[in-house]
DNA sequence: TCCTATGTTGTATG
DNA sequence: ACATACAACATAGG
């Protein structure tokens, strides 16, 4: 159930496909996950291809690879709610949710990406500029041209809805999900129903700042994390370790947590430090 | 059986 | 056209 980090970490699994070569592809064309790619296409042209680089922005992980007959490919993966990446040895079965396996047999292994609820999607392009989807994704969050001043004026368009909804919105808040919205908004003391309208100057300048400083930490304990285990979970000194916690409490103020739905997603935060009004 | 799930998108409404 | 809200997608697990 992947964000910014967890993507990047997931990104990095088919590190040990990197520099071979892709004999065969297989892929089950009905799964919802590869809706609107043309899988003729995409098994003609990845069969023979090198995998050359991988890179991860907002959810969206990119891997270029080149063809037999030098054309640049890019295979693009969203992992939705339960996309996996794994790398298998070469001649196992075939597991449940599998939609898409490179096989590099020349390296004893297979590339696999699963997903059991198919909220995922496959994307394919050929051609040596990158795809859109690629390259109209908002920049980083942790790039320069996160400013204060395009928050504020995101915000400022969106006055009515409930902050913990826009900081879901990957136009501008790329890599955001639910648990990083969840502790951003929870380290800047701000209730999550607040409406953005109504936030102070003062308000928007520390959520612009608490959400550079946790996709930075996510980044650097989860993203950058072995995967040859499982990802990392944050410090106990986040709100992540007890927000699904039955009788959570805050690890700032040590009193109970609050659950409820906002923005149309279930939301945990602190009433003793995040209020309304 | 019923409820939940770290995501996105299409559609309806204002 | 734009902002907002919400159902729908499909499956597994508690």
């Amino acid at each position: 159930m992947p964000e910014l980090a967890e993507v990047e970490f997931i990104r990095r699994r088919w590190d040990p496909g990197l520099g071979h070569v892709i004999a065969t592809v297989r892929l089950h064309p009905r799964a919802r996950v590869l809706r609107g790619v043309d899988c003729a296409r995409l098994a003609r042209r990845l069969a023979s291809a090198r995998l050359e680089s991988s890179a991860a922005a907002a959810k969206q992980i990119l891997f270029r690879l080149t063809a037999a007959d030098g054309e640049a490919l890019w295979l693009g993966i969203h992992l939705g709610m339960t996309g996996e990446l794994r790398v298998r040895p070469a001649g196992l079965p075939d597991a449940k949710s599998e939609h898409l396996i490179l096989d590099q047999p020349a390296a004893g292994q297979s590339l696999v990406f699963a997903d059991p609820r198919m909220f995922g999607r496959v994307q394919f392009h050929a051609g040596s500029t990158a795809p859109e989807w690629w390259t109209q994704l908002a920049p980083a969050v942790t790039s320069p041209e996160f400013t204060l001043e395009a928050v504020s004026e995101f915000l400022r368009r969106r006055a009515r809805a409930p902050i913990k909804a826009v900081l879901l919105m990957q136009q501008r808040f790329p890599g955001i999900g639910n648990w990083m919205a969840d502790e951003i908004l929870w380290r800047a003391a701000i209730h999550p129903a607040r409406r953005c309208g109504e936030l102070s100057p003062a308000e928007v300048k520390k959520l612009h700042r608490e959400t550079v400083w946790v996709a930075r930490e996510a980044l650097r304990i989860i993203g950058a994390a072995d995967t040859a285990a499982a990802w990392p979970d944050p410090p106990a000194t986040w709100l992540f370790q007890h927000r699904w916690e039955d009788g959570g409490l805050c690890p700032r103020t040590k009193k109970p947590l609050e659950r409820a739905e906002i923005g149309g997603r279930t939301t945990c935060w602190s009433p003793a430090r995040q209020t309304l009004a």
